[in-house]
DNA sequence: CAGGGTTTTTACAAAGTCGTGACAGGAACC
DNA sequence: GGTTCCTGTCACGACTTTGTAAAAACCCTG
Protein backbone atom coordinates (compact mmCIF):
# COMPACT_ATOMS: atom_id res chain seq x y z
CA UNK A 1 0.00 0.00 0.00
CA UNK A 2 1.06 3.58 0.34
CA UNK A 3 4.02 4.86 1.97
CA UNK A 4 3.99 7.58 4.63
CA UNK A 5 7.80 9.34 5.11
CA UNK A 6 7.99 10.23 8.83
CA UNK A 7 10.64 12.98 9.78
CA UNK A 8 10.72 13.27 13.27
CA UNK A 9 13.76 13.23 15.58
CA UNK A 10 12.48 11.47 18.93
CA UNK A 11 13.10 8.04 18.51
CA UNK A 12 10.54 7.00 21.07
CA UNK A 13 7.60 9.24 18.81
CA UNK A 14 9.02 7.69 15.69
CA UNK A 15 8.63 4.17 16.49
CA UNK A 16 5.49 4.83 18.00
CA UNK A 17 4.43 6.22 14.39
CA UNK A 18 5.63 3.48 12.65
CA UNK A 19 3.67 0.80 15.02
CA UNK A 20 0.57 3.37 13.99
CA UNK A 21 0.69 3.51 10.48
CA UNK A 22 1.95 0.17 9.82
CA UNK A 23 -1.31 -1.09 11.45
CA UNK A 24 -3.48 0.84 9.34
CA UNK A 25 -1.31 -1.36 6.68
CA UNK A 26 1.09 1.73 5.54
CA UNK A 27 4.83 1.05 4.91
CA UNK A 28 6.61 3.57 6.70
CA UNK A 29 10.15 4.99 5.94
CA UNK A 30 12.06 7.34 8.88
CA UNK A 31 13.76 9.95 8.80
CA UNK A 32 15.16 11.41 11.65
CA UNK A 33 17.10 14.62 10.21
CA UNK A 34 16.75 17.15 7.49
CA UNK A 35 19.25 15.66 5.14
CA UNK A 36 18.41 12.02 5.60
CA UNK A 37 14.90 13.12 5.19
CA UNK A 38 15.32 15.07 1.40
CA UNK A 39 17.27 12.26 0.13
CA UNK A 40 14.46 9.47 0.99
CA UNK A 41 12.48 11.89 0.03
CA UNK A 42 14.01 12.34 -3.72
CA UNK A 43 14.92 8.76 -4.70
CA UNK A 44 11.47 7.29 -3.52
CA UNK A 45 8.51 9.34 -3.37
CA UNK A 46 5.75 9.17 -0.48
CA UNK A 47 2.68 9.28 -0.70
CA UNK A 48 2.37 11.89 2.00
CA UNK A 49 4.69 13.37 4.57
CA UNK A 50 4.52 13.34 8.09
CA UNK A 51 6.99 15.99 9.62
CA UNK A 52 7.38 17.15 13.33
CA UNK A 53 8.38 20.77 13.09
CA UNK A 54 10.42 20.88 16.19
CA UNK A 55 13.13 19.28 14.44
CA UNK A 56 17.15 20.03 16.03
CA UNK A 57 17.94 23.65 14.31
CA UNK A 58 14.38 24.76 13.37
CA UNK A 59 14.82 22.78 10.30
CA UNK A 60 11.66 21.66 10.30
CA UNK A 61 9.90 24.91 8.79
CA UNK A 62 12.91 24.89 6.16
CA UNK A 63 12.05 21.49 5.30
CA UNK A 64 8.51 21.68 4.49
CA UNK A 65 9.23 24.83 2.43
CA UNK A 66 11.63 23.08 0.11
CA UNK A 67 9.39 19.77 0.18
CA UNK A 68 6.49 22.01 -1.12
CA UNK A 69 8.94 23.85 -3.56
CA UNK A 70 10.36 20.87 -5.10
CA UNK A 71 6.87 18.67 -5.17
CA UNK A 72 3.47 21.64 -4.47
CA UNK A 73 1.53 18.18 -5.09
CA UNK A 74 3.14 16.30 -2.20
CA UNK A 75 0.58 16.48 1.14
CA UNK A 76 2.59 17.24 4.24
CA UNK A 77 0.74 16.43 7.41
CA UNK A 78 3.06 18.49 10.39
CA UNK A 79 3.30 17.55 13.81
CA UNK A 80 3.84 20.87 16.44
CA UNK A 81 3.47 22.06 19.60
CA UNK A 82 0.21 24.35 19.94
CA UNK A 83 2.91 27.23 20.75
CA UNK A 84 4.26 26.62 17.01
CA UNK A 85 1.63 27.02 14.80
CA UNK A 86 0.08 30.20 17.08
CA UNK A 87 0.45 32.54 14.41
CA UNK A 88 -1.84 31.55 11.54
CA UNK A 89 -0.14 32.78 8.39
CA UNK A 90 2.77 30.22 9.48
CA UNK A 91 0.88 26.96 8.33
CA UNK A 92 -0.12 28.70 5.09
CA UNK A 93 3.13 29.91 4.56
CA UNK A 94 5.34 26.89 4.99
CA UNK A 95 3.03 25.23 2.80
CA UNK A 96 1.52 22.55 5.46
CA UNK A 97 -1.76 20.97 4.28
CA UNK A 98 -3.04 20.21 7.69
CA UNK A 99 -1.82 19.79 11.04
CA UNK A 100 -1.94 18.26 14.47
CA UNK A 101 -0.98 19.38 17.69
CA UNK A 102 0.80 17.61 20.35
CA UNK A 103 -0.44 15.69 22.12
CA UNK A 104 -2.75 14.02 19.85
CA UNK A 105 -4.63 11.47 19.48
CA UNK A 106 -3.26 8.39 17.27
CA UNK A 107 -6.96 7.97 15.69
CA UNK A 108 -7.19 12.14 14.43
CA UNK A 109 -3.52 11.98 12.77
CA UNK A 110 -4.76 8.31 11.26
CA UNK A 111 -8.14 10.31 10.17
CA UNK A 112 -5.90 13.44 8.73
CA UNK A 113 -3.33 11.46 6.98
CA UNK A 114 -5.68 9.06 5.08
CA UNK A 115 -7.65 12.69 4.55
CA UNK A 116 -4.61 14.34 2.89
CA UNK A 117 -3.65 10.99 0.84
CA UNK A 118 -7.18 10.22 -0.80
CA UNK A 119 -7.34 13.51 -1.70
CA UNK A 120 -4.70 13.88 -3.87
CA UNK A 121 -5.67 11.10 -5.26
CA UNK A 122 -8.49 12.71 -6.94
CA UNK A 123 -8.84 11.57 -10.45
CA UNK A 124 -11.33 12.24 -13.16
CA UNK A 125 -12.55 8.36 -13.26
CA UNK A 126 -15.55 8.31 -15.08
CA UNK A 127 -18.09 6.90 -13.34
CA UNK A 128 -20.32 4.90 -15.56
CA UNK A 129 -18.90 2.25 -17.45
CA UNK A 130 -20.42 0.07 -19.96
CA UNK A 131 -20.18 -2.73 -22.98
CA UNK A 132 -22.24 -4.96 -24.54
CA UNK A 133 -25.59 -5.22 -22.24
CA UNK A 134 -23.42 -4.85 -19.05
CA UNK A 135 -23.74 -1.72 -16.77
CA UNK A 136 -21.22 -0.37 -14.21
CA UNK A 137 -21.97 2.43 -11.78
CA UNK A 138 -18.20 2.98 -10.12
CA UNK A 139 -20.43 5.80 -7.46
CA UNK A 140 -23.56 3.41 -6.70
CA UNK A 141 -20.98 0.37 -7.07
CA UNK A 142 -23.67 -1.27 -8.64
CA UNK A 143 -23.68 -3.25 -11.90
CA UNK A 144 -26.61 -4.23 -14.38
CA UNK A 145 -25.89 -7.32 -16.67
CA UNK A 146 -28.55 -7.79 -19.53
CA UNK A 147 -31.20 -5.14 -16.92
CA UNK A 148 -30.49 -7.57 -14.17
CA UNK A 149 -28.68 -6.31 -11.08
CA UNK A 150 -25.19 -8.05 -10.56
CA UNK A 151 -23.78 -8.09 -6.95
CA UNK A 152 -20.06 -7.36 -7.10
CA UNK A 153 -17.15 -7.41 -4.60
CA UNK A 154 -14.83 -4.12 -4.06
CA UNK A 155 -12.31 -6.35 -5.88
CA UNK A 156 -14.47 -6.96 -8.53
CA UNK A 157 -15.29 -3.54 -8.87
CA UNK A 158 -11.38 -2.88 -8.97
CA UNK A 159 -10.68 -5.40 -11.18
CA UNK A 160 -13.27 -3.33 -13.44
CA UNK A 161 -12.37 -0.25 -13.05
CA UNK A 162 -8.56 -1.20 -13.99
CA UNK A 163 -9.78 -2.79 -17.48
CA UNK A 164 -12.18 0.03 -18.15
CA UNK A 165 -9.04 2.13 -17.86
CA UNK A 166 -6.94 -0.83 -19.88
CA UNK A 167 -9.52 -1.65 -22.61
CA UNK A 168 -8.06 -3.89 -25.74
CA UNK A 169 -4.62 -3.67 -24.41
CA UNK A 170 -3.35 -7.19 -22.87
CA UNK A 171 -2.60 -6.94 -19.48
CA UNK A 172 -0.16 -9.66 -17.68
CA UNK A 173 -1.49 -11.14 -14.30
CA UNK A 174 1.31 -9.39 -13.00
CA UNK A 175 0.61 -6.16 -14.20
CA UNK A 176 -3.27 -6.32 -12.48
CA UNK A 177 -1.78 -7.63 -9.24
CA UNK A 178 0.39 -4.69 -9.34
CA UNK A 179 -2.45 -2.60 -10.20
CA UNK A 180 -5.06 -3.91 -8.65
CA UNK A 181 -4.19 -5.64 -6.07
CA UNK A 182 -0.96 -2.90 -5.29
CA UNK A 183 2.60 -3.21 -4.66
CA UNK A 184 2.16 -5.12 -1.41
CA UNK A 185 0.34 -8.20 -1.68
CA UNK A 186 1.07 -10.56 -3.43
CA UNK A 187 -1.15 -13.07 -4.00
CA UNK A 188 -0.55 -15.97 -6.55
CA UNK A 189 -1.11 -15.52 -9.88
CA UNK A 190 -4.28 -18.25 -9.30
CA UNK A 191 -6.15 -15.41 -7.19
CA UNK A 192 -6.14 -13.26 -10.53
CA UNK A 193 -7.71 -16.51 -12.45
CA UNK A 194 -10.30 -16.84 -9.52
CA UNK A 195 -11.55 -13.48 -9.52
CA UNK A 196 -11.36 -13.39 -13.77
CA UNK A 197 -13.74 -16.09 -13.25
CA UNK A 198 -16.39 -14.96 -11.50
CA UNK A 199 -16.81 -11.57 -13.39
CA UNK A 200 -17.16 -13.44 -16.50
CA UNK A 201 -19.79 -15.82 -14.74
CA UNK A 202 -21.58 -12.91 -13.53
CA UNK A 203 -21.26 -10.50 -16.87
CA UNK A 204 -20.31 -13.16 -19.55
CA UNK A 205 -23.52 -14.30 -21.54
CA UNK A 206 -21.60 -17.48 -22.06
CA UNK A 207 -19.09 -18.05 -19.32
CA UNK A 208 -17.55 -20.57 -20.94
CA UNK A 209 -16.81 -18.98 -24.30
CA UNK A 210 -16.16 -15.42 -23.22
CA UNK A 211 -16.55 -12.65 -25.28
CA UNK A 212 -14.97 -9.45 -23.27
CA UNK A 213 -12.77 -10.81 -20.77
CA UNK A 214 -10.45 -12.61 -23.21
CA UNK A 215 -7.34 -14.97 -22.24
CA UNK A 216 -4.10 -15.05 -24.14
CA UNK A 217 -2.42 -17.84 -23.38
CA UNK A 218 0.85 -17.62 -22.18
CA UNK A 219 0.27 -13.90 -21.27
CA UNK A 220 -2.15 -12.74 -19.28
CA UNK A 221 -6.01 -11.09 -19.90
CA UNK A 222 -7.34 -9.00 -22.79
CA UNK A 223 -10.84 -7.03 -22.12
CA UNK A 224 -12.42 -6.20 -24.52
CA UNK A 225 -15.62 -3.97 -25.40
CA UNK B 1 -14.34 27.41 -12.20
CA UNK B 2 -15.65 29.29 -9.28
CA UNK B 3 -14.00 32.58 -8.28
CA UNK B 4 -13.07 33.14 -4.43
CA UNK B 5 -12.83 37.26 -3.37
CA UNK B 6 -10.08 36.92 -0.69
CA UNK B 7 -10.01 39.84 1.42
CA UNK B 8 -6.77 40.36 3.52
CA UNK B 9 -4.64 42.87 4.77
CA UNK B 10 -1.38 40.99 5.03
CA UNK B 11 0.78 40.45 1.70
CA UNK B 12 2.45 37.28 3.32
CA UNK B 13 -1.49 35.49 3.92
CA UNK B 14 -2.51 36.73 0.93
CA UNK B 15 -0.04 35.47 -1.13
CA UNK B 16 -0.90 32.07 0.42
CA UNK B 17 -4.42 31.83 0.24
CA UNK B 18 -4.23 32.88 -3.44
CA UNK B 19 -1.51 29.33 -3.64
CA UNK B 20 -3.55 27.60 -2.02
CA UNK B 21 -7.20 27.94 -3.78
CA UNK B 22 -5.17 28.50 -6.78
CA UNK B 23 -4.00 24.61 -6.42
CA UNK B 24 -7.67 23.48 -6.26
CA UNK B 25 -8.55 24.82 -8.79
CA UNK B 26 -9.75 28.25 -7.96
CA UNK B 27 -9.49 31.22 -9.17
CA UNK B 28 -9.01 34.39 -6.84
CA UNK B 29 -9.52 37.90 -6.50
CA UNK B 30 -7.66 39.66 -4.08
CA UNK B 31 -8.86 42.25 -2.07
CA UNK B 32 -6.39 44.24 1.00
CA UNK B 33 -8.95 46.80 1.94
CA UNK B 34 -13.00 47.48 2.24
CA UNK B 35 -13.37 49.91 -0.60
CA UNK B 36 -11.21 47.74 -3.27
CA UNK B 37 -13.19 44.80 -2.11
CA UNK B 38 -16.75 45.88 -2.29
CA UNK B 39 -16.21 47.28 -5.75
CA UNK B 40 -14.19 44.24 -6.60
CA UNK B 41 -17.55 42.38 -4.97
CA UNK B 42 -20.09 44.20 -6.78
CA UNK B 43 -18.29 44.12 -10.68
CA UNK B 44 -17.83 40.41 -10.71
CA UNK B 45 -19.40 38.41 -7.49
CA UNK B 46 -17.56 35.61 -6.48
CA UNK B 47 -18.61 32.06 -5.23
CA UNK B 48 -17.40 32.82 -2.07
CA UNK B 49 -15.68 35.77 0.11
CA UNK B 50 -13.02 34.79 2.74
CA UNK B 51 -12.48 37.59 5.20
CA UNK B 52 -10.01 38.58 7.58
CA UNK B 53 -11.92 39.99 10.38
CA UNK B 54 -8.79 42.17 11.24
CA UNK B 55 -8.63 44.38 8.98
CA UNK B 56 -7.51 47.66 10.01
CA UNK B 57 -9.69 50.18 11.30
CA UNK B 58 -12.49 47.12 12.45
CA UNK B 59 -13.71 47.28 8.93
CA UNK B 60 -14.36 43.84 8.84
CA UNK B 61 -17.34 43.50 10.84
CA UNK B 62 -18.66 46.22 8.92
CA UNK B 63 -17.57 44.80 5.46
CA UNK B 64 -19.31 41.49 6.20
CA UNK B 65 -22.41 42.84 7.47
CA UNK B 66 -22.45 44.99 3.86
CA UNK B 67 -21.87 42.10 1.88
CA UNK B 68 -24.61 39.97 3.75
CA UNK B 69 -27.10 43.10 3.53
CA UNK B 70 -26.61 43.39 -0.31
CA UNK B 71 -26.48 39.67 -1.28
CA UNK B 72 -27.70 37.38 1.64
CA UNK B 73 -26.98 34.44 -0.10
CA UNK B 74 -23.16 34.70 -0.61
CA UNK B 75 -21.22 32.12 1.57
CA UNK B 76 -18.89 34.81 3.57
CA UNK B 77 -16.41 32.41 5.29
CA UNK B 78 -14.41 34.47 8.24
CA UNK B 79 -11.14 34.22 9.34
CA UNK B 80 -10.53 35.48 12.45
CA UNK B 81 -8.60 35.29 16.05
CA UNK B 82 -9.80 33.13 18.88
CA UNK B 83 -10.61 35.94 20.63
CA UNK B 84 -13.11 37.60 18.17
CA UNK B 85 -15.30 34.72 18.18
CA UNK B 86 -15.13 34.34 21.77
CA UNK B 87 -18.82 35.00 21.83
CA UNK B 88 -20.46 33.20 18.52
CA UNK B 89 -23.26 35.51 18.41
CA UNK B 90 -21.14 38.04 17.00
CA UNK B 91 -21.03 35.96 14.15
CA UNK B 92 -24.35 35.35 13.62
CA UNK B 93 -24.85 39.03 14.14
CA UNK B 94 -22.45 39.57 11.33
CA UNK B 95 -24.36 36.89 9.05
CA UNK B 96 -21.01 34.85 8.33
CA UNK B 97 -21.94 30.92 7.19
CA UNK B 98 -18.74 29.88 8.74
CA UNK B 99 -15.51 30.78 10.38
CA UNK B 100 -11.71 29.43 11.29
CA UNK B 101 -10.05 30.24 14.14
CA UNK B 102 -6.41 31.83 14.26
CA UNK B 103 -4.05 28.68 13.74
CA UNK B 104 -5.79 27.01 11.33
CA UNK B 105 -5.04 24.20 8.67
CA UNK B 106 -4.88 25.20 5.83
CA UNK B 107 -7.00 21.99 4.56
CA UNK B 108 -9.89 22.64 7.05
CA UNK B 109 -10.06 26.22 5.41
CA UNK B 110 -10.31 24.63 2.25
CA UNK B 111 -13.02 22.38 3.12
CA UNK B 112 -15.07 24.79 4.89
CA UNK B 113 -15.04 27.09 1.60
CA UNK B 114 -15.72 23.86 -0.17
CA UNK B 115 -19.05 23.05 1.91
CA UNK B 116 -19.94 27.24 1.51
CA UNK B 117 -19.62 27.02 -2.07
CA UNK B 118 -22.07 23.57 -2.27
CA UNK B 119 -23.75 24.61 -0.02
CA UNK B 120 -25.41 27.52 -1.64
CA UNK B 121 -25.28 25.41 -4.93
CA UNK B 122 -27.59 23.51 -3.92
CA UNK B 123 -30.44 26.12 -4.36
CA UNK B 124 -33.16 24.91 -2.23
CA UNK B 125 -31.84 22.88 0.98
CA UNK B 126 -34.93 21.00 1.03
CA UNK B 127 -36.49 21.36 4.54
CA UNK B 128 -38.20 18.28 3.49
CA UNK B 129 -37.26 15.00 2.47
CA UNK B 130 -39.99 11.93 2.16
CA UNK B 131 -39.06 8.49 1.00
CA UNK B 132 -41.32 5.75 1.36
CA UNK B 133 -43.21 6.57 3.96
CA UNK B 134 -41.17 8.60 5.89
CA UNK B 135 -41.43 12.15 6.22
CA UNK B 136 -38.41 14.10 7.79
CA UNK B 137 -38.91 17.47 8.43
CA UNK B 138 -35.57 19.05 9.00
CA UNK B 139 -36.54 22.79 10.25
CA UNK B 140 -38.95 21.49 12.76
CA UNK B 141 -36.99 17.97 13.35
CA UNK B 142 -39.30 16.35 13.18
CA UNK B 143 -39.64 12.33 11.16
CA UNK B 144 -43.08 10.42 10.63
CA UNK B 145 -42.84 6.71 9.47
CA UNK B 146 -45.69 5.45 8.12
CA UNK B 147 -47.92 7.95 9.92
CA UNK B 148 -45.96 7.68 13.32
CA UNK B 149 -43.83 10.11 14.51
CA UNK B 150 -40.55 8.91 15.20
CA UNK B 151 -38.37 10.62 17.90
CA UNK B 152 -34.45 11.23 16.36
CA UNK B 153 -31.59 12.24 18.09
CA UNK B 154 -29.69 15.53 16.50
CA UNK B 155 -27.04 12.91 15.57
CA UNK B 156 -29.54 10.74 13.52
CA UNK B 157 -30.92 14.05 11.74
CA UNK B 158 -27.40 15.28 10.72
CA UNK B 159 -26.94 11.93 9.43
CA UNK B 160 -30.08 11.97 7.82
CA UNK B 161 -29.22 15.39 6.34
CA UNK B 162 -26.09 14.09 4.67
CA UNK B 163 -27.69 11.46 3.48
CA UNK B 164 -30.51 13.22 1.73
CA UNK B 165 -27.70 15.45 0.08
CA UNK B 166 -25.95 11.73 -1.39
CA UNK B 167 -28.26 9.74 -1.84
CA UNK B 168 -27.28 6.35 -4.65
CA UNK B 169 -23.82 7.25 -3.72
CA UNK B 170 -21.54 4.76 -2.11
CA UNK B 171 -20.14 6.54 0.94
CA UNK B 172 -17.41 4.99 3.09
CA UNK B 173 -17.62 5.27 6.88
CA UNK B 174 -14.63 7.75 6.85
CA UNK B 175 -16.11 10.11 4.64
CA UNK B 176 -19.36 9.90 6.75
CA UNK B 177 -17.27 10.50 10.19
CA UNK B 178 -15.83 14.24 8.14
CA UNK B 179 -19.05 15.32 7.05
CA UNK B 180 -21.61 14.59 10.21
CA UNK B 181 -19.51 14.13 12.81
CA UNK B 182 -17.31 17.20 11.91
CA UNK B 183 -12.99 17.64 11.41
CA UNK B 184 -12.42 17.12 14.46
CA UNK B 185 -14.03 14.18 15.88
CA UNK B 186 -12.67 11.08 15.33
CA UNK B 187 -14.77 8.08 16.58
CA UNK B 188 -14.28 4.34 15.85
CA UNK B 189 -16.29 3.02 12.46
CA UNK B 190 -18.01 0.64 15.11
CA UNK B 191 -19.78 3.99 15.95
CA UNK B 192 -21.62 4.78 12.67
CA UNK B 193 -22.04 1.21 12.27
CA UNK B 194 -24.27 1.96 15.51
CA UNK B 195 -26.32 4.86 14.42
CA UNK B 196 -26.87 3.39 11.39
CA UNK B 197 -28.60 0.50 12.95
CA UNK B 198 -31.14 2.40 15.17
CA UNK B 199 -31.76 4.44 11.88
CA UNK B 200 -33.18 1.01 10.65
CA UNK B 201 -35.14 0.34 13.26
CA UNK B 202 -36.53 3.30 13.20
CA UNK B 203 -37.69 4.25 9.85
CA UNK B 204 -36.60 0.81 7.87
CA UNK B 205 -40.12 -1.22 7.60
CA UNK B 206 -38.09 -4.57 8.29
CA UNK B 207 -34.76 -3.71 9.65
CA UNK B 208 -33.30 -7.27 9.25
CA UNK B 209 -33.34 -6.09 5.62
CA UNK B 210 -32.94 -3.32 4.95
CA UNK B 211 -34.33 -1.45 2.29
CA UNK B 212 -32.77 2.75 2.32
CA UNK B 213 -29.74 1.91 4.13
CA UNK B 214 -28.06 -0.25 2.28
CA UNK B 215 -24.43 -1.58 3.67
CA UNK B 216 -22.09 -2.06 0.71
CA UNK B 217 -19.67 -4.97 2.52
CA UNK B 218 -15.90 -3.55 2.44
CA UNK B 219 -16.93 -0.30 1.44
CA UNK B 220 -19.20 2.09 3.62
CA UNK B 221 -22.95 2.54 3.88
CA UNK B 222 -25.55 3.95 0.18
CA UNK B 223 -28.77 5.42 1.03
CA UNK B 224 -31.62 5.13 -1.84
CA UNK B 225 -34.97 6.33 -1.57
C1' DC C 1 -24.35 17.74 41.23
C1' DA C 2 -27.82 14.48 40.18
C1' DG C 3 -30.64 12.56 36.55
C1' DG C 4 -31.97 11.49 31.91
C1' DG C 5 -30.94 11.26 27.44
C1' DT C 6 -27.43 10.91 23.92
C1' DT C 7 -23.21 9.37 22.08
C1' DT C 8 -19.21 6.47 22.04
C1' DT C 9 -16.78 2.39 23.20
C1' DT C 10 -16.33 -2.43 23.78
C1' DA C 11 -17.13 -7.12 22.88
C1' DC C 12 -18.63 -10.93 20.41
C1' DA C 13 -21.28 -13.43 17.04
C1' DA C 14 -22.52 -13.58 12.20
C1' DA C 15 -21.76 -12.84 7.54
C1' DG C 16 -19.07 -11.91 3.67
C1' DT C 17 -14.78 -11.90 1.11
C1' DC C 18 -10.40 -13.45 -0.35
C1' DG C 19 -6.43 -16.42 -1.17
C1' DT C 20 -4.84 -21.00 -1.91
C1' DG C 21 -4.08 -25.70 -3.39
C1' DA C 22 -5.78 -29.48 -6.03
C1' DC C 23 -7.12 -31.20 -10.11
C1' DA C 24 -8.95 -31.52 -14.69
C1' DG C 25 -9.09 -29.94 -19.25
C1' DG C 26 -6.74 -27.33 -23.08
C1' DA C 27 -3.18 -25.18 -25.62
C1' DA C 28 1.31 -24.95 -27.45
C1' DC C 29 5.32 -27.09 -28.95
C1' DC C 30 8.14 -30.66 -30.52
C1' DG D 1 0.51 -37.87 -30.80
C1' DG D 2 2.74 -37.06 -26.65
C1' DT D 3 4.61 -34.15 -23.33
C1' DT D 4 4.67 -30.11 -20.81
C1' DC D 5 3.05 -26.03 -19.42
C1' DC D 6 -0.88 -22.99 -18.75
C1' DT D 7 -5.58 -21.98 -17.45
C1' DG D 8 -10.50 -22.80 -15.49
C1' DT D 9 -12.87 -24.28 -11.72
C1' DC D 10 -14.08 -25.90 -7.20
C1' DA D 11 -14.16 -26.14 -2.29
C1' DC D 12 -12.26 -24.95 1.92
C1' DG D 13 -10.12 -22.20 5.64
C1' DA D 14 -8.43 -17.82 7.16
C1' DC D 15 -9.33 -13.48 7.56
C1' DT D 16 -11.86 -9.16 7.52
C1' DT D 17 -15.89 -6.58 7.97
C1' DT D 18 -20.44 -5.82 9.88
C1' DG D 19 -24.65 -6.18 13.15
C1' DT D 20 -26.02 -5.94 17.62
C1' DA D 21 -26.33 -5.48 22.47
C1' DA D 22 -24.65 -3.80 26.60
C1' DA D 23 -21.82 -0.85 29.24
C1' DA D 24 -19.31 3.31 29.81
C1' DA D 25 -18.55 8.11 28.97
C1' DC D 26 -20.41 12.31 27.92
C1' DC D 27 -23.33 16.34 28.12
C1' DC D 28 -26.99 19.10 29.21
C1' DT D 29 -30.62 20.74 32.10
C1' DG D 30 -32.60 21.65 35.96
Amino acid sequence: MDKILVIEDDRAVQRALKRLFESEGYSVESSFDGPTALEAFRTSPPAVVVLDLRLPGMAGKDLCREIKQSSPDMPVVVLSAAADVADKVLLLELGADDYVTKPFSPRELLARVNVAIRHNRRTSVPEMFCFDDVVVDFTRMEVTAAGRSVACTPQEFKILRFFAANAERVVSREELLNEVWGYQAYPTTRTVDNHIMRLRQKVEKNPASPVHFRTVHGVGYRFVK
